[in-house]
RNA sequence: GGGCCAGUAGCUCAGUUGGCAGAGCUGCGGACUUUUAAUCCGCGAGUCGUGGGUUCGAGUCCCACCUGGCCCA
């Protein structure tokens, strides 16, 4: 069959298997073998004074070919970056040339030759030989524009990391990111766990789960919302200081700072409390941000955000003082209720005097904290984890790190006090009872595990995912996660 | 869940008042032994998201739906 001679997409997936073809013919394996990748482009071009000469060895992808009839370029692109092949027929002979010509883009091939640099000085390899690693079937996306459609980002990510650099971009400084915080805990004698992700109940944190089965054991079974009450548990166990980086599902709506599945890093530090958590959180996220960037500016949603500690420390009670105009923790329910909708607060739907606190810090507070702001001293009744300060029990040793107008985690002091916890695990037992369903559930395990006694201990929990859209300037969630939640096409 | 916007060639995008479906890149053929968005000549390339409706005639107008984005809840 003679392949169509038009450039539809049936004629274009032709040409490539025509060309598929030939290579089979010729006696060529056209998804090759292995490939001593001695180099990579970006060292090669860093080394180039040093190297200049001498023989080079790359493999990768084949971004561009221009052919000059008897002489060729193409741009090869490894993980590193990319480097310029240069082919002459009266170094690799006609047949070789000829199939250089008919490279192309998306095809993968491995290079060896000498390197050197064009008379336009641009750094190359000068093929000696090469050798088809693995035909591209598919067209790529097109050469400058790269892929914009965000659907096709999302939905064939492997695309968007070939063509668009920034994306690719993005994932190695979330890598990095991660690898600092790791070693950055290390360090100071945390030690990495894993808690289970299937149990008979969600807790740890206020959120919808989602809801699966074990057919073994007939039970249904839920997805963790949090790593929390687990960590907590090998507090009491002993181990001290504990972190699990680690994924949480929440069963809630998407949005550009949520998706159902996210990845979450908790610490627990025994004998601490929240100021210790503090100064942690500042450090790690100031030296994850050197290690992922280089520095600790960032540009996130067109502001600049210095990260370097001290952060600042706001009373959440304060704020809402100021912005609100009332001490939420004098006024009655009502009295909140309307300073809120005075300030143009919807709380409608807020069931209870929490949610309507909530929502307040949310539209109020949490938009005017751009730079790096603790968020500190929440109403106990929306922190039913947290220890009770003891000058004012009304109030939670509790902090969020604010950055950029949105949060990044949540942290306390822990609260160890078995019946004070017990009383709190009642308190969201009648709300979730009036009808609040993203109430805590009650863990008598916890409580057990902490009479068996947990010391004074401070945790924290860092959005990995939210910290990387700061760090890369992401303006969306899903641009951060390289699978992102998509419908069925 | 509500509002707004988008979906046209493999990709990036035009498409006027309802009147023959367009460009660039990609592809194919040709020229070219230092180009790099190579250049030059030539040729192709379509389920206009899906399904209905109005109309002599629909990419365009109307309705429903699908997918995605933004905003709100």
């Amino acid at each position: 069959m003679t392949p169509p001679q038009g450039g539809s997409p049936e004629s274009e997936l032709a040409a490539r298997r025509a060309k598929l073809a030939r290579l089979r013919a010729a006696g060529l394996d056209p998804f090759g073998a292995r490939f001593a990748q001695d180099d990579h482009a970006a060292d090669l071009v860093r080394d180039f004074e040093a190297r200049t000469g001498q023989a080079a060895r790359v493999a990768g992808r084949v971004m561009t070919v221009r052919v000059h009839g008897r002489a060729a370029f193409a741009d090869l692109q490894d993980a590193s970056g990319t480097i310029q092949i240069y082919a002459r027929v009266d170094k690799l002979g006609e047949g070789a040339f000829e199939g250089f010509t008919e490279l192309d883009r998306g095809d993968h091939i491995g290079v060896e030759g000498t390197l050197m640099r064009t008379r336009r000085g641009e750094v190359s390899v000068e093929a000696g030989a090469w050798t088809m690693l693995a035909k591209g079937l598919r067209p790529l996306p097109e050469k400058w524009h790269g892929l914009r459609d965000v659907e096709l980002r999302y939905r064939h990510r492997y695309v968007d990391l070939i063509v668009n650099p920034e994306a690719r971009d993005r994932f190695l400084v979330r890598a990095r990111m991660v690898t600092a915080m790791r070693r950055f805990l290390d360090a100071r004698g945390f030690v990495e766990v894993e808690t289970p992700i299937l149990g008979s109940m969600a807790a740890g944190a206020t959120a919808r789960p989602f809801t699966t089965h074990h057919n073994a054991l007939d039970m249904d079974l839920h997805l963790r919302i949090a790593t929390e009450l687990h960590l907590k548990r090998l507090i009491v166990g002993g181990l001290e200081r504990v972190y699990e980086i680690g994924r949480d599902f929440r069963n809630e709506g998407l949005s550009w700072r949520h998706n159902p599945e996210f990845t979450m890093l908790e610490v627990y530090q025994a004998f601490a409390d929240y100021e210790d958590i503090m100064r942690l959180t500042e450090e790690m996220v100031a030296d994850a941000a050197i290690a992922a960037t280089g520095g600790t500016k960032v540009t996130f949603r067109g502001h600049e955000i210095e990260l370097a500690p001290p952060w600042r420390r706001l009373s959440m009670l304060a704020a809402l003082r100021e912005q609100l105009g009332v001490d939420v923790l004098a006024a009655s329910d009502d009295e909140v209720r309307a300073a809120a909708r005075t300030k143009g607060v919807d709380v409608a739907g807020a069931s209870t005097r929490g949610q309507v606190i909530d929502a307040c810090v949310d539209h109020l507070v949490m938009p005017r904290l751009i730079q790096p702001t603790f968020l500190m001293d929440h109403p106990v009744e929306i922190s039913p984890l947290a220890k009770k300060r003891q000058d004012d029990p009304r109030v939670a040793a509790r902090f969020e790190p604010i950055v950029g107008g949105f949060e990044l985690g949540n942290a306390f002091t822990e609260l160890n006090d078995p019946d004070d916890q017990r009383e709190r695990f009642l308190e969201q037992a009648a709300e979730r009872a009036r009808g609040n369903d993203e109430a805590h559930p009650y863990d008598e395990d916890f409580i057990l595990a902490l009479e068996y006694g947990m010391p004074p201990t401070g945790g924290l929990g860092v959005g990995i995912d939210r910290l990387a859209m700061l760090l890369t300037g992401a303006e969306s969630i899903r641009d951060v996660i390289l699978f992102p939640l998509m419908r069925p096409e």
